[in-house]
DNA sequence: TTGAAAGCGCTAACAT
DNA sequence: ATGTTAGCGCTTTCAA
C-alpha cells in the first residue's frame, strides 16, 4: 500500500481511505490513488485489514451434510446466499452441520463475523452455542425456541392454505396432504406442522374433506402412499404434496394407479419453483422462494454485523401460487 | 496472549511455539501454557496469526452451482474436502464455479493459501486464471491441457474395464453402455469419452457385441433408452449404466419394458457406494469413491501448501466393484 | 481535504 | 529450552 500511496502522491492514510470509503475524497486525487492501485495491480492484504479492523470480511453459512437433506434445495439456498455475500463484498467459509466445536472456534478466532444455519432443527443443540456467541447469526428454519436470535423461514402455512384454496376454487373437494418424511418430521417438527397445520385449517375452514399422510421418497413409497390415499378417499380428487424428494416418482405413482392428472386429481405442489417447472408435467406450486431466503439471511445478518445491533426478528416468506399443468378446474 | 503468558509465567513467545508447535517444549512448561490457555478461554486471533505468518490457514474450494450437475455427488466432495481440511486445522472458504475473478481476489488478498477445483471441464476457462495464481492448486477431474498443474479423477476407464469384466464372467453377451447426458458431454469430453472408450475396448478384447447411447435423466429419458436399447439390441443381457440421475428411473422403466432385471439382463452402475445401496434393487457398482478423491485432493494440496514445490501430477484413482442385487450370471 | 503515527495480535529470526 | 524484539500491512485517531 506504501508503494500505491507514492506512486499516486499522496499518504498511506489517503489510499486506505480511498479504499474504504469511510472518508470523502477529492475526484482528482481518488483518481490518481485508483489508477496507481489498477497499475500496480495492488490488493489489500486480509489478514492486516483483519487485524487492523478486527472484522475479517466473512461470513460462516453451516451447511447441512446428512444424507435425509434434499441437496437440490440446499444447493440453491448456498448460491443465493454465496451470491449475496459476495454483492456485499463478503467472503462465505464453509461450515458443517455437525460441526459446533467449529463455529466457536472460527468465532472466537476472529475468522468469521457472523453465521447463517441453514436448516435448523426444532431443538436444535446448536442453539446454545450460537447465543453464546459474540457475533451475531441468522437461521433459516424456525426452533422451537427463538431465544433472541435472528431467523427467517418460509410461511408453509400460509402456503398450506394457498395450495388448498387453489383446489377449492376448481372445486375439488376431497383433498389430501402428502407431507415429509417422518425424520424430517421428527428434526424439524416445526416446519411439518406448521404445513400440516394450515391444511387442516384451510381445509376444515373450506369445509371440505382431508386427509394427511406422510411419505419416504423413491418410486415404492410414492405407489403406497397413492396406494393409501385411493383406500381411504376413494373419490380424491385434490392433493398437496409437500416432499420434494417424492417429486419425481409422484406423477408415475399416480399414473400406474390409474389416477389422472389433473383431470381426475389436481396436484398443488409446495417446492422450489424450478423444480415444479423441471418435471415432465410442470407442478401447479407454491414456489419455496429458496433463492429471497438465502439472500434475505445474508442481508439481515450484514444489518447485525455493520448496522446498530438489532432487535431479534422472526420473519417469514410467504409465496404466491402458480399454475401449471397439474390442476384444472373440476368437471 | 500476553495474558496467558504472564498467567502461565512465561514469554510472549513460548505461548506462541506451544500453539504452533514448531519448538521443542519441556513438559512442565507446555502444561502450564496450556492449562492458563484454557483458563483463560484464549483463542488465537486469526486475522494476526495471518498477517505475521503469511498464511491464512484456509483453502478455497470451487463448487459448481450449474443445474446439470448432481448435487448428491458434489456434496460428497465436499463434504470429503471439508472434513480433509478440518483434520489439519483448515477452514475452507466457498467460491462459486462462475466466479474466475473472485478467485483471484481471495488469492491475492492472501486469503486462501490454496485452492481445490471441483467439476473441472474439458477446456476449462478457469485454468489459465488458475495458473497465474501464486498459490497452489488441485483439479478435481482431468482437463484436455493439464499444464504444471495437479489433478485428481476417476479412473472411468478401468471402470468400464471392470463392468464389462463382470458382465462377460456372468456370460452376457450383448451389453449396451448408457451413458451421460449430452451436455454433460460437451462441457466433460474427456470424463465422458474415457468411459466409453473403456467400454468399447473391453467388449471389443472379449468378442461380444455393444452398443453406446446416451441419456438424459428423469422417467420419460428412461424409458426411451431402454426402448431404443431394445429396438436396436432386442437380446441385450447386459448393461453399464454411467448416469446418477437416471439411476432413480431406470429400473421403473426396465420394469414397465418388461425387462426383467437381474434374469434377463444385468446391470453394473457406475457411480458412488452409497447411491448404489440406496436404491429399491440395490446396483452392483463399481463405486466412485468420493470421499477418498475429495479427501486426497485435499491431502495433495497441503503438500503443496507446507511442502517443498511437489511435481505436476495427475493422478486417476480407481475402484473395485461390488456385486449386488442387479447382476446375476445368464441363465 | 489530507497526513503522521500508534497500534491491531501475532510469528520467527536472533539471542542466550 | 526459553526470551527479546522487529516487523507483518493495514485502520483510525489526532493533528493540520
Amino acid at each position: 500500500m506504501g508503494d500505491v500511496a507514492e506512486a499516486a502522491g499522496v499518504s498511506l492514510s489517503t489510499v486506505s481511505y480511498v479504499l474504504s470509503g469511510k472518508r470523502t475524497i477529492s475526484a482528482p486525487t481518488r483518481e490518481r490513488v485508483e489508477s496507481a492501485i489498477r497499475a500496480l495491480g495492488f490488493s489489500p492484504n486480509a489478514g492486516a485489514r483483519a487485524l487492523a479492523s478486527r472484522k475479517s470480511h466473512t461470513i460462516g453459512l453451516m451447511v447441512p451434510f446428512s444424507p435425509d437433506v434434499d441437496f437440490t434445495v440446499v444447493m440453491q439456498f448456498v448460491g443465493a446466499a454465496v451470491t449475496a455475500a459476495r454483492a456485499v463484498d463478503y467472503n462465505v467459509l464453509l461450515l458443517t452441520h455437525e460441526d459446533g466445536s467449529g463455529m466457536k472456534r472460527v468465532a472466537a478466532s476472529g475468522s468469521i463475523d457472523g453465521v447463517v444455519m441453514m436448516d435448523v432443527e426444532y431443538d436444535d443443540p446448536r442453539l446454545p452455542v450460537l447465543a453464546q456467541l459474540s457475533i451475531p447469526s441468522v437461521l433459516i428454519g424456525m426452533p422451537r425456541d427463538v431465544g433472541g436470535l435472528a431467523c427467517i423461514d418460509f410461511d408453509f402455512t400460509q402456503a398450506s392454505r394457498t395450495a388448498v384454496g387453489h383446489l377449492v376454487a376448481l372445486r375439488r373437494r376431497n383433498v389430501v396432504f402428502i407431507g415429509s418424511p417422518a425424520q424430517a418430521l421428527t428434526r424439524h417438527v416445526n416446519y411439518a406442522e406448521r404445513a400440516v397445520n394450515g391444511f387442516v385449517d384451510a381445509a376444515t375452514d373450506a369445509g371440505i374433506r382431508h386427509l394427511e399422510l406422510s411419505c419416504e421418497p423413491g418410486l415404492a413409497a410414492a405407489e403406497e402412499v397413492v396406494f393409501e390415499t385411493l383406500s381411504r378417499m376413494p373419490d380424491v380428487d385434490g392433493i398437496v404434496v409437500h416432499n420434494e424428494a417424492l417429486l419425481p416418482f409422484l406423477q408415475a405413482a399416480c399414473g400406474r394407479a390409474g389416477v389422472e392428472i389433473p383431470r381426475q386429481v389436481s396436484v398443488v405442489a409446495i417446492c422450489p419453483d424450478n423444480l415444479a417447472e423441471a418435471a415432465p408435467l410442470p407442478w401447479t406450486s407454491v414456489g419455496i422462494p429458496t433463492e429471497l431466503i438465502g439472500r434475505t439471511a445474508v442481508d439481515m445478518l450484514m444489518s447485525r454485523i455493520d448496522g446498530e445491533p438489532q432487535p431479534p426478528e422472526q420473519r417469514l416468506v410467504g409465496a404466491p401460487l402458480t399454475p401449471r399443468a397439474t390442476s384444472i378446474q373440476a368437471a
